[in-house]
DNA sequence: GGGCATTGATGCCGGCAGGGCATCGATGGC
DNA sequence: GCCATCGATGCCCTGCCGGCATCAATGCCC
């Protein structure tokens, strides 16, 4: 009784091979693997019912079919973002969604908003650094408490609320696990743990990159997970470098963490799309920037 | 890592109960039980994060948003359709699906149009009496030999491929089990079985109706499934009619299949949308059609 | 006003799809 | 001819979807 009808995931899947021409990075890209990827396909290719892609091993082509529907499949993607957008911007003025990242502390937030406007149901929604943009701009955030760096394509105001301190997680065993802080210079030889597809800006923020005094950061193993961080961490495999708030979340034995003197604090931003949403959101902005200011 | 995105099954889910603004029957006609649709409106609901539909038990309203997603889901859901469809239509002229309903043979139309075009990749797909419409238009399929009825909106044009003798199928138990055929007469009092949420048409097919004779059937159990009819039958609490050649899916022990006398026979067509889509299609046809002169 | 029918929600369970890891096979490049 | 690259395949495991049974809320009717 399945319908063999469209599935807007694996077209997703479908509009990354084929603008990229390449499973291994489209699944990169897509945060799974490239097994995962292919068999999607497959899959999209069998419901549609004829090939999209001419593979051979060294080249991926697209199929008449295929170029058809990555026209068609962009417009059918973003019209159901922009559904679910329109869908959520008439349920009315009376809720308001707040995104935050692991690690910062909304409290304050929602209690200043709660005064100001008593009326206003608040939902809380978890943020990845590499999911804020997209949350923000579909609606399906109205505002969010997140970490610079921002992409300057994303259409976001900002309003500074924080600064945090860099620590660097290291094995207890580690020389400098005992020391009450430790200068970015003395941590020049240890590879840095990157994320795995993090843009540039993202990767010069895991990695301290550029120094003030000039050094420069090994590259380590690519990672796609805090846990994964933490094994090779524990292992002796490299360091990683992480706001100071999210290490309450990620406590382990075996692992210290220390702070880094020497670099720039990171930055928390309340952040909101510049094509303001909601009364809420305008009304959120103001109470945390009056109580910022209180 | 999971994706919010809209959800197209879920999205048509929603169509249905916003249309009928009743869950119990739109869960009837997608032909999923009502708790799994309950469920599924409540997970969109959920994914988009506003509530679509103001439920008491006595009756089920559009929220605002609910009323948005309505419009904007309808076109979405449209346009997937022609999203796939124009990615077929885009692969080429060197292919051709053809529809079946259980029970048709298709054999000898394929070898016929194997005889006049073999350079066409012939695709099979199995058909169901309340799907055809949809995957002829959609193209899905190009051709099928499916069962009459049909809607006559669903755009069909028709050439007539065989006649089908129906027969009852009867407990093994039953006086008339052993008979060489059976007038519908004879049946005038035994409760029909019939499919759950078939239109009025199909309804008159599979309850015999209007009857040669001016016998009226008796209405019996609804049914879902041809497994849950034999069951029936099996049981005797009721019997069906059905084409001879789809018993041959369906032989069982205590069930008996006897053919019924003074009843026009079904009609067994090939079918395929007046707008044509592929030069293969009129191909098909005309190989078929010189066939059955031949 | 109390039983009753209607209707959506919930608990529980089984099957399957989707994703991950390890590995294979094919294909160019050096 | 060896090797690196890259998509496909086998195997497993988890989570989701759907089904059945049942519950809870709400009008209706006598």
């Amino acid at each position: 009784m399945h319908e063999p009808l469209l599935d807007l995931r694996k077209l997703r899947y479908f509009l990354a091979v084929a603008e990229r021409l390449h499973f291994g990075r489209a699944a990169l890209d897509l945060r799974i693997s490239q097994p995962a990827l292919s068999r999607q396909v497959r899959q999209l290719e069998h419901d549609i019912g004829t090939d999209l892609f001419v593979r051979t091993s060294r080249e991926v082509t697209l199929t008449p079919a295929g170029e058809q529907l990555l026209e068609d499949g962009r417009h059918l993607l973003a019209a159901a973002r922009r559904a679910g957008e329109r869908a959520r911007r008439a349920a009315g003025q009376d809720r308001l969604t707040v995104g935050f990242m692991l690690g910062v502390q909304v409290d304050p937030l929602l209690a200043a908003f709660a005064a100001a406007r008593p009326d206003v149901t608040v939902r809380l929604e978890r943020l990845r650094w590499w999911n804020h943009g997209e949350s923000l701009q579909d609606g399906r955030v109205d505002v969010a408490a997140i970490r610079l760096p921002v992409r300057s394509d994303e259409g976001l105001r900002m309003l500074t609320l924080d600064q945090e301190r860099l620590v660097v997680a290291l094995p207890a065993g580690h020389p400098l696990a005992g020391e009450a802080s430790v200068p970015v210079g003395a941590l020049s030889g240890e590879p840095v743990l990157r994320y795995a597809d993090a843009g540039s800006a993202w990767n010069a923020f895991w990695t301290v990159d550029p120094r003030p005094d000039g050094t420069q950061p090994a590259s380590g193993p690519e990672v796609r997970d805090m846990e994964e961080i933490l094994a090779y961490v524990r292992a002796g495999r490299g360091v990683a470098f992480l706001p100071q708030p999210v290490t309450a979340a990620f406590r382990r034995p075996h692992i210290a963490y220390v702070p880094v003197s020497g670099v720039p604090p990171g930055t928390v931003v309340l952040a909101w799309p510049v094509t303001e949403r909601s009364g809420p959101t305008r009304d959120f902005v103001e109470a945390v920037r009056a109580a910022g200011a209180g």
